[in-house]
DNA sequence: TTGTAGGCGTTATCAC
DNA sequence: GTGATAACGCCTACAA
């Protein structure tokens, strides 16, 4: 069977193909009552399904969305396997499905472009999740189509933000710690660039430690990349360099869940020789064991969310009142925490 | 700055729209060398990027690959919190990328088709990964593009198949675990449904046995979804009802993962009282503790296989001559098995 | 070698 | 209410 179009189908119905149009795009008011059902048969009898390609030349409207997700260095793969990213992009897809759009995913190689794609496909909008270097944001602003942020300090004239409060986030953890009765408290976390979320959940460490009258200790701030394999590395570190610290604030559950391996190669133990909280909640850390403590915020929704954001920005092109979007969070008590008398 | 069309190259070069189209399709030959320098600077000079659905359009080329993957019953949400979809997709993408394609990703809704997205993105192929129900094939038969179908025993017209020899892993498993003086072997695994991976990778785990000349015991097959919460559920069970059991083979690592941690749960250690092989290898399984034993397949690089096969299919309708691609396998030795004599 | 013109499937603006 | 018809951006015979 070839592929039927608007012609045939105004053949098949005896009209022009000015009037399937209309009905085709919910303007059944210009066309009679009993054409509007000769049209309706024609379009189920032939099986008929509009071409986007043509449709998106004309009004420019691709019902596209390019997905952005962080890729590693040397071979510019996804890192869906960082279960964050595959999370989010799961809330991202069921959303925009149920909305009537298709997502193009794929990566950005450092120094290239996405505008190319942007202007290639005509997308109506984006998503990008994960931090890049300032060129890419510098081009982005220059795209005309509105773009979500997820996770991102970075404002821009076409930007749309959605996040949660890192500091609070930072805090949360750091706090439960020190009501735990801990105070020589590490945290191990990716790099700490300005205006990054990091950053900020390390300003919400430090922010618990004053609350309680207390310093926080610079050497107890391990800082690298956001991996398990850091938190492996870090582990180990602690285990053989600071036996004194007793509890760690890791900045996302992947490196805590190497900190856990980390410490237990050198014979520590989770929780009873070091406590331990997380960030993100993912999957793994209700399923890993010990069971891991952690600031949950909801991964899918946020996503959900992202994409809710976004199509209305496009949709009706709404006065921009909102200035950033706020999910909640919450401290997930689970296993790995353990309080101590001192 | 607004879009420029072929017609702006066209004019700032002051040659016309077809000799553009011709070097823009590596016809530069038809064109005469200083015209071809006037208009490659024209293009880089204007900064003209072609648009595809005006391409594709007219040669009926999206170089969009749609790629299908399992989605959860309720929330029709995507599957990606399975590491073995992730990392495939991962693959996918970043060959796909590499070679001028993009990727649009999506699930199926039960009893939906997928043919309207395929006829209205005018795809050039797709990619898809999981089981589904017959219809879903059926349909997918009827689709003209070429169709990649990773781990499926299913054949059909414009079919490809890709995949591992899954009687094989399921040998290697249980064999290994036999060598390691196991008897009383365990399989748990997701339905057995004819002509899928599951039933091969059953078929390994009896031949198995039978080439020891031992008798493999039905009653020591669990059967249900290929879930870590199902793999819980079995683990309690062995850990309740078969005391005798002194070793399971998982015919996937999620499951595996469970099943460790319902052992777990009941006082049962793994690899002290009961010995377990997973299979796929996905990378919790070197982070989980303890590491997993595993029969190992190269996910990523069955993602960019697929890719291959599916661009060759369209690119150079070639004499279909492979019957199937095969993808080797591997008994990765960890931590969850133990020798035992008894 | 170069340019003109028709057409891909849709939408939208007009007259009728 | 309805139906031609001109775009949309690109490709490709076909002429020149």
């Amino acid at each position: 069977m070839k592929r039927q179009t608007i012609k045939d189908v105004a053949k098949e119905a005896g009209v022009s193909t000015a009037a399937i149009s209309y009905v085709l795009n919910g303007k059944e008011w210009k066309v009679s009552p009993t054409t509007l059902v000769k049209i309706k048969d024609a379009i189920i009898h032939l099986n008929y399904i509009p071409n986007f390609s043509a449709r998106s030349l004309v009004n420019k409207r691709s019902k596209l969305i390019g997905v952005v997700i962080p890729q590693t260095e040397e071979h510019s793969q996804l890192l869906l396997d960082n279960p964050f990213y595959s999370e989010i992009v799961s809330g991202i897809e069921s959303e925009l499905r149920h909305r009537g759009y298709h997502l193009i995913l794929s990566g950005v190689n450092k120094g290239e472009g996405y505008l190319d794609t942007t202007l290639q496909r005509d997308l109506d909008g984006a998503i990008i999740t994960g931090i890049y270097y300032e060129p890419f944001y510098e081009e982005l602003k220059k795209i005309k189509i509105p773009i979500v942020l997820i996770d991102s300090y970075i404002r821009g004239g076409n930007f749309k933000n959605i996040g949660i409060n890192d500091e609070l986030g930072g805090f949360m953890a750091t706090k439960h710690l020190i009501e735990q009765g801990h105070s020589k408290i590490a945290l191990v976390t990716g790099t700490i660039k300005k205006d990054g979320v990091v950053e900020k959940r390390f300003l919400g460490y430090k922010s618990a430690f004053e609350e309680s009258g207390m310093l926080y200790n610079p050497d107890y701030v391990f800082e690298d990349s956001v991996s398990y394999e850091y938190g492996v590395k870090a582990g180990r570190l602690i285990a053989q360099q600071y036996p004194e610290i007793t509890a760690v604030f890791a900045t996302s559950d992947m490196i805590a869940l190497g900190v856990i391996t980390g410490l237990q190669e050198l014979g520590k133990h989770v929780p009873d020789d070091v406590s331990l909280v997380g960030f993100d909640d993912i999957p793994i850390s209700r399923i890993f064991i010990p069971q891991l403590t952690t600031v949950r915020q909801d991964i899918k929704l946020k996503g959900i969310k992202a994409v809710q954001y976004l199509l209305q920005a496009i949709e009706e092109d709404a006065t921009d009142d909102m200035e950033k979007m706020i999910l909640p969070l919450e401290l997930i008590q689970r296993q790995s925490v353990r309080r101590i008398t001192s």
